[in-house]
DNA sequence: ACCTGAACACCGTTCAAGT
DNA sequence: ACCTGAACACCGTTCAAGT
């Protein structure tokens, strides 16, 4: 048969079609020749248009993000705005959790993940943030997105009621049932967290942004806690 | 030469040895091939001892949170034991940073893993938290030490200061200098993330429990935020 | 009881060869 | 320019064979 005129692959469609395997089967199953397969195709034929198959799945990860709503930090106060960023955040991370597990492994190369970061630590400065504490709030939600995005890992002990018939651990009665309902475990926690945190950082701000503001030797404390 | 009168391998010395690789060399470098010649030792022999590699690095994982305080939550209240609990956990993670990621690919037969979640949830039920805001509670505290001990994940960006040379990011100038500090900036947002949680946690219980305690009738509303 | 070599069914990646 | 088969150096795991 003829060569087709135009190429059997493309980038769009690799990457697609690499998102569809992961959410169906895993990121396990996505190896070179499975993906290929896939896409009709051979292994190495990959290779034309990534350079390896880290930069395919650095592609997916950048391309679930696109729709994260990070024009908040314009129109919105930064506590708003943290709401709204890390709430669409889980959101576009959830609709794919299986990809989560391989954010973990590095920081990749995503130009989506970048213009992120500089949203974020921009709208914070801007608020009147210090630029280290602007940096780690922008990590901090970060780790409450992906841990929360993340199913499994972030309950922490395994899915399977049966290991808790053990009386081993008499408390776990109750929670091996709320285990059962997965999604909704990592919601709360996820939303008791972002309420939490943002609750507690308009009390640092107070302290850390407000006391300077208005007076002039506003020595900053930290923020009272348990201690 | 003579068969040793004791077996080579015992899983005690697998588990040294594999977590002795993982720090040196990171996750991948462990392959059942490469751990085995370590031990002086052919793969397959691996498999008399544990059934299969995932064992061996859930083995790996929970001894190195053999030294988390969990005790904490019998004797102190539960903003102070949230916090040392905590750090502890964030210590003995960011002792073995490599080790992480694995973590996140799924729950795992971690035996310390259920001791501490059975811990953490009794301790916030016996305080009065109710049990499904416990369960919660003990998730989202995971959220941040795993997300804050696992470095370059944390960041969400290279840690390549070239590529924001290009100004296509106008506000990552000042990041990117922190990022060359990686183990500060993890360590910074831990502390702050977790101060403002329990700090915002304090108000959401005053809330949730103070008035169901004094009250007939308390309707419990959700945390205020910047909503 | 425990260690071994050989084997199986996979990997990611390279590269000369085809069109 | 792009796809291919063959090859390389690896994987995790099984299993019959040794002692």
């Amino acid at each position: 048969m003829p060569r087709p005129r135009q190429a059997l692959l493309t980038r769009q469609r690799i990457v697609d079609t690499a998102a569809e395997l992961i959410d169906a089967e895993g990121l396990e199953a996505v190896s070179t020749r499975r993906l290929a397969a896939q896409l009709g195709v051979r292994g190495p034929s990959l290779y034309n248009h990534f350079p390896n198959k880290d930069a395919i799945l650095d592609a997916v990860a950048d391309a679930i993000t696109a729709d994260v709503d990070i024009g908040c930090f314009a129109t919105h106060e930064w506590p708003e705005a943290l709401l709204i960023w890390g709430r669409s955040y889980r959101a576009a991370l959830a609709a794919h959790p299986h990809i989560v597990p391989y954010l973990a492994r590095g920081p990749g190369r995503r130009p989506r993940a970048l213009a992120m970061a500089d949203a974020v630590y921009g709208g914070l400065v801007r608020a009147g943030w210090p630029p280290a504490r602007a940096t780690h709030i922008g990590a901090l939600m970060r780790y409450l997105v992906a841990g929360s995005a993340l199913g499994s890992f972030a309950r922490g002990f395994a899915s399977d009621p049966a290991i808790y018939v053990s009386s081993d651990y008499p408390h776990l009665g109750q929670a091996h049932r709320l285990a059962a309902h997965q999604r909704e475990v990592d919601e709360g926690a996820f939303e008791l967290g972002l309420e939490a945190v943002i609750t507690g950082l308009q009390i640092t701000y107070e302290e850390v942004v407000g006391d300077t503001r208005h007076r002039f030797h506003g020595t900053a404390r930290s923020a009272p806690t348990g201690r």
